[in-house]
RNA sequence: GCCGGAGUGGCGGAACUGGUAUACGCGCGCGACUCAAAAUCGCGUGGCCCUAGGUCAUGUGGGUUCGAGUCCCACCUCCGGCACCA
């Protein structure tokens, strides 16, 4: 049976036909013809070395940096180019302050999509990464960005492999990096195991493929050693403040007391964490997670068989499934007593899942006249609830604010700041506890069973020992295999290459087996701006020179996805190679910027397959049952359908089905291949020119901003460009272009006093990254700059260099076409005439009770008996105001008067 | 649930430390040029009232102020992050 319309659901995409279509309608032959001369500057750029940056002590240095990219195999699309363009402008901005710029970019390229890739098609990683990589440059390149090429890097080339393992190396030489036994994400579908940072909801970040917990023994870098620090030194960066709070908050350093709890009838006791230590005296029993080791030891006979059955159901919980109950609270009682410290009180000891065995100590004092959960626990089992801090009803729910202390001995009248130190004070006096700092950061997980990432410079010595490939044999490069598939049985694909596992000892030549896992993509991020300063150097990392003239990186720019990942690494990787006295700066990155996304469109409706007859529903018609689309009427689930935005129908302004008359959902969302909603950047080169997609890209609205992409404004900017371009040309009758002869001289008032304000406006939007505005103002000039006069050579030649930095090609043209042979990359940024930017008149809103009323013009320095003098006269004003005296009048100079009656 | 961020014309957005809301661009309308069209250029363009002018408008409702998009309180919606961390 034909189907009914076409209509496509999920993946399979080819390029957006939309796009096109609209442009080629609105394309006009016009004497400004980017196509004929980007190229040939992106070409000249490249050939002359204009962006080579070198050590050069006599000038300041800036050092401008992008997130390098994963270069996947869909190419570039039109959001990523936002970040680079922005960091371009700024490049070329300061290079015309003077700075030396280093303004690299490099490939993140071991990673998950090439191995998976291989794992199809049997191709190398290799092959596909370096494929990826040149189509990447070229993108880039077609986009006139001024990256110094020579100082390209790769995470996978063995030169950078090489320093990458060497860094690892001095991590375990330090005791950073360790093997353990831990419990593990591991995903069945990726055969690998997974980074708690990697995994959400219970799924992959990579694929959202379910995660499951088991003990395996895996390579961890002890970042919590760094944790103090990784919090402390954020106060050092001008970061946005999200980003901070971010990081902060994933480390969760608290700082609170350490209590023990003797056990009653058995050896020892149960140490606790809390940060309320000021409500010792209302822990009314004691919780152990069901890992806890003391579990076994003191459950009772009686209770045995319950403890048990339970201990035994929360290991099988995944944490999905502990997510979704949480609010419920199960536990067990254990038959075993503990004794309160403050007190003396015995109280019960009990198992539940809502206390992690991973936090703290494993096991908490419960207090659930002042703990929501607690409390919630005591509801269900029916334990005791008692108040100790004021403020709260606790008959009614738990109170976990501050107050006044109460029903606590040595603490009553204490307000919580005190009772906490006196309590905190007392436990230490009493040997029965301590003050303690506890961490929500956990050790990084830092091996993967994959093929397609740095081999570990590790040998495993038959004694069981294990020891450090020597430095000078780095880097240990993978081995060539044939079968990329994760085996199933948790062991790597390297584990099947015998040759290279097994090999032996250089020092002794001892058998020894290499490492089998790999490094996760996380680890040449985490250095890789280091390499850029000195990316040709076989000796060391990078010479301290480089490291002292360069670092550190003074703006660098990238998605908010990486707040807690790639960010943490890397300052962390930064700070040991602080403490190994190898960089000079606490942290590497001092000014940090995310632009906002760039979504695409894309258009939905509903199916329903039940009786095979397909029927399609409008969102109208269905509701969620959780994340489940229902169809209101028949209450039947249906699924998800996704419509190409080229095939929508456009009634009316209505998105409609291609061929049924069903309604459409207008979906604004991240670009991904699935929805078919994502825009190559090249199609628009194509048309319009790299200079208007650069110029397009940020007049669209704030850097940091999400905006969905669209083609409407496009023509915009390129209209601007052209007449920009029409400024710089006279129309030879032949029809040749050629370049115009400005006039003499210094032009009229008006228009230099426009370039001064232009001057002036966009270097403080540079500054600032407002670059849509800073575009505004150079389209005003454009549109105003002739009004009066023609401009003349004295005015259009600083306006070339305002514009240079987002529209580089077009103003290189003209640049040189103006008869000048070196490029504009490095002429001196204008400067305003402030006497320029004061107007002598200035207009004045003239208001009554605070409304408009009137517009004067009065000189700029007009005193306010003056202004109020031409207001009165004005006779809309005289109307409003009416004939008495004003009782009080307000008078902002230059802005506005406002009489109140 | 908690923590951030954001809600301004038909659309993307602008508005410095409380001081003329809607810059700039898109779209739309009118005009010039043209045999005509495209392109280009110019003018207009928040709603309502017939105009001079008035009036209502920055998610909603209050408040502070001579004056609020901007500050305060309460709420709604959207986006992002975290989510039993004791």
């Amino acid at each position: 049976m034909p189907p009914v319309y076409r209509i496509r659901s999920g993946s399979g995409r080819r390029s957006n036909p939309l796009t096109l279509r609209r442009f080629r309608t609105k394309m006009p032959p016009m004497p400004y013809a980017p196509r004929e001369f980007e190229r040939r500057w992106q070409e000249r750029w490249v050939e002359q070395g204009t962006f080579r940056s070198e050590i050069d002590p006599s000038r300041p240095k800036f050092y401008v940096l992008d997130m390098f990219p994963y270069p996947s195999g869909e190419g570039l699309h039109v959001g990523h180019p936002k970040g680079y363009v922005a960091t371009d402008v700024f490049a070329r901005y300061k290079r015309m302050r003077g700075f030396n710029v280093l303004h690299p970019m490099g490939w993140d390229a071991f990673g998950l999509p090439a191995e998976q890739h291989a794992v199809k098609t049997g191709q190398h990683p290799a092959v596909t990464t370096a494929r990826n990589i040149g189509r990447y440059r070229e993108q880039l390149q077609a986009l006139g960005l001024s990256y110094d090429w020579t100082r390209e890097v790769d995470t996978t080339d063995p030169g950078f492999v090489r320093w990458t393992q060497w860094i690892f190396a001095r991590l375990f030489e330090r005791g950073l990096a360790y093997e353990a036994e831990v419990p593990v994400n591991w995903c069945p579908k990726l055969g690998t195991v997974l980074a708690n940072e990697e995994v959400r909801d219970g799924k992959s970040d990579i694929g959202g493929h379910p995660v499951v917990r088991l003990p395996m023994k895996q390579w961890m870098l002890r970042i919590t050693e760094y944790a103090d620090r990784l919090v402390d030194d954020l106060e050092q960066v001008d970061w946005p403040e999200h980003i901070k709070k971010m990081q902060r908050d994933w480390v969760g350093r608290s700082e609170g007391a350490s209590a023990r709890f003797a056990l009653v009838g058995h050896e020892g006791g149960v140490d606790v964490f809390t940060t309320r230590p000021d409500t010792l005296f209302g822990a009314t029993y004691v919780v152990l997670a069901p890992e806890h080791e003391l579990v076994g030891r003191i459950t009772s006979e009686e209770q045995r068989n319950a403890v048990e059955t339970y201990v035994e159901a929360a290991g099988r919980k995944s944490d999905r499934a502990r997510m979704i109950e949480s609010g419920e609270k199960t536990g067990v009682f254990t038959g075993a007593y503990a004794t309160n410290p403050v007190n003396g009180e015995p109280v019960p000891v009990w198992v539940a899942d809502y206390v992690l065995i991973s936090y703290g100590t494993g096991a908490i004092m419960a207090v659930p006249g002042h703990d929501e959960r607690d409390y919630a626990f005591a509801k269900t089992f029916g334990l005791p609830i008692v108040e100790v801090v004021t403020g709260g009803d606790v008959s009614v729910q738990a109170f976990s604010g501050e107050g006044i202390a109460v029903h606590s001995g040595l603490l009553d009248g204490l307000p919580t700041d005190e009772a906490k130190t006196r309590i905190i004070d007392w436990l230490e006096e009493q040997g029965v506890g301590e003050r303690t700092i506890n961490y929500k950061l956990r050790d990084w997980l830092f091996s993967r069973q994959r093929y397609w990432g740095e081999p570990f410079p590790i040998l495993h010595l038959e004694d069981g020992t294990k020891k450090l490939v020597p430095d000078d044999q780095l880097p240990v490069e993978l081995p060539m295999i044939d079968d990329y598939a994760p085996s199933g049985d948790f062991e790597p694909p390297l584990a099947r290459a015998r040759e290279w596992v097994e090999t032996t000892d250089p020092e002794t030549g001892q058998p020894a087996r290499r490492e089998a896992n790999t490094m996760p993509q996380w680890a040449g991020s985490s250095w890789y701006y280091l390499r850029f300063i000195d990316p040709h150097n076989e000796d060391a990392l990078f010479s301290p020179d480089a490291e002292k003239y360069w670092m550190n990186v003074d703006l660098y720019v990238g998605g908010a996805e990486h707040a807690v990942l790639h960010l943490l690494y890397a300052r962390f990787w930064h700070k040991v190679l602080y403490d190994l006295g190898l960089v000079s700066t606490v942290e590497p990155f001092q000014k940090l910027l995310n632009p906002g996304m760039i979504q695409g469109k894309s258009y939905r409706c509903f199916s329903d397959e039940s009786d095979g007859d397909t029927k399609y529903y409008s969102p109208g018609d269905v509701r969620f049952e959780g994340e489940v689309p229902v169809h209101v009427g028949s209450g039947r689930q249906l699924s998800e359908e996704w419509v190409e935005p080229g095939d929508v129908r456009w009634n009316g302004g209505r998105p409609l089905a291609p061929s049924v008359d069903v309604e459409l959902e207008e979906v604004i969302e991240k670009m991904s291949k699935s929805r078919g909603n994502v825009v190559n950047p090249d199609d628009v080169v194509h048309e319009y020119g790299a200079d208007s997609m650069r110029l397009y890209e940020m007049f669209m609205g704030p850097l940091d901003r999400a905006v969905p992409w669209s083609v409407d404004g496009i023509p915009g900017v390129h209209r601007f460009l052209a007449r920009v371009y029409r400024l710089y040309t006279d129309e030879d009758p032949d029809g040749v272009d050629a370049p115009r002869k400005h006039a003499e001289g210094d032009g009229t008032d008006g228009q230099r006093r426009l370039l001064a304000k232009t001057i002036d406006k966009v270097t403080r939007d540079f500054e600032s990254f407002d670059l849509n505005t800073a575009i505004s103002q150079l389209m005003v000039f454009a549109r105003d700059i002739e009004k009066d006069g023609p401009m003349p050579a004295s005015i259009a030649q600083p306006f070339l260099l305002l514009l240079s930095p987002l529209a580089p090609h077009l103003c290189e043209e003209l640049w040189q076409r103006q008869g000048h042979t070196e490029s504009l990359a490095y002429e001196t940024w204008p400067e305003a005439d402030a006497d320029l930017l004061v107007d002598d008149e200035v207009e004045i809103a003239v208001q009554v009770q605070g409304k408009v009323r009137a517009k004067i013009r009065v000189p700029a320095d007009a005193d306010e008996e003056a202004v109020l003098a031409a207001a009165m006269a004005v006779d809309n004003v005289q109307k409003h105001a009416g004939d008495g005296k004003p009782r009080r009048v307000i008078y902002v100079p230059g802005r506005l008067l406002n009489i109140v009656v």
